[in-house]
DNA sequence: TGTATTATTGTACTAATTGTATCATTGTGT
DNA sequence: ACACAATGATACAATTAGTACAATAATACA
């Protein structure tokens, strides 16, 4: 268990910035249990390999992450999840990465001119039509 | 696919100012699917000197753009086409965008361990909730 | 066991790239 | 001359990348 792949998807041409994206996150990750306490994230270089940025993008992100005490990072030796995370990863903050995250979503159906009711209809259908079983990649 | 080369030419001895002329063009370009959604614009300052103007000519051109959400400009990182499909493209298309973007959204939603139910409900309240000011900005 | 060496990891500082804001200059029409 | 719009010049801010460094761990070797 010391590690666990952390599953991050970079946007580029999201309007927030990258170190934003993965703050946001690994908080939200921690926030919903995926990542718990000592749980080890990857270092900064192979991260930065992984979504094919500059480490020092991911360092900037880690260094937020530990300003917030929700991840520990220490030089020479890694970066883990804090033991006790903060009470700002909460359900609370975990509602709030799904609010921040289907405004996103909604925007961009808006975007494509869809209208609510149809939006709302095509995520009924999709959830209906959503394969549990593609959930395999859980450890 | 990181820079294609934009094609702009300034009529210097035109009416029209060169601002406008750029907006005009890139419009043509989306609208005719020359330029598509994802497409990383030149920076101000290389179209600018394509084009022998100031760079805030360009700049000021890319805001009008911007606002008319054709394009998205980032400080620091780049200008890059919206993901607004021109307007001839067929509902089948369309269809097909929106139903990708959602899976995009259920899977990371389901990755963040949101049920169903509560997926639904958000983008319910986030829709009803949505605020149509942005029709506002038209001009 | 103890110590030197090397590898791994995060940190700090700086540079480069990008768009933004503000004001000055220029040109045109009245 | 004046008013206004278009363009240019300059300084700024945000993001990302480059380079060197420091702390810790792992390894080699006496």
């Amino acid at each position: 268990m010391t590690n666990k792949r952390l599953t991050i998807q970079i946007d580029f041409r999201s309007d927030l910035p990258i170190y934003t994206q993965i703050v946001n996150q690994v908080q939200a990750q921690v926030a919903s249990g995926i990542l718990k306490p000592g749980d080890q994230l990857p270092t900064v270089r192979a991260l930065a390999e992984e979504l094919r940025v500059n480490f020092n993008t991911v360092a900037r992100a880690y260094r937020i992450l530990d300003e917030e005490r929700i991840i520990s990072t220490q030089q020479g030796r890694g970066t883990y999840i804090t033991e006790i995370p903060p009470p700002k990863v909460s359900e609370k903050f975990r509602r709030e990465a799904l609010e921040e995250l289907t405004q996103r979503y909604i925007g961009e159906a808006m975007r494509l001119e869809f209208s609510k009711s149809e939006i709302k209809q095509m995520v009924s259908d999709q959830i209906k039509a959503w394969k549990e079983s593609d959930e395999s990649a859980n450890g």
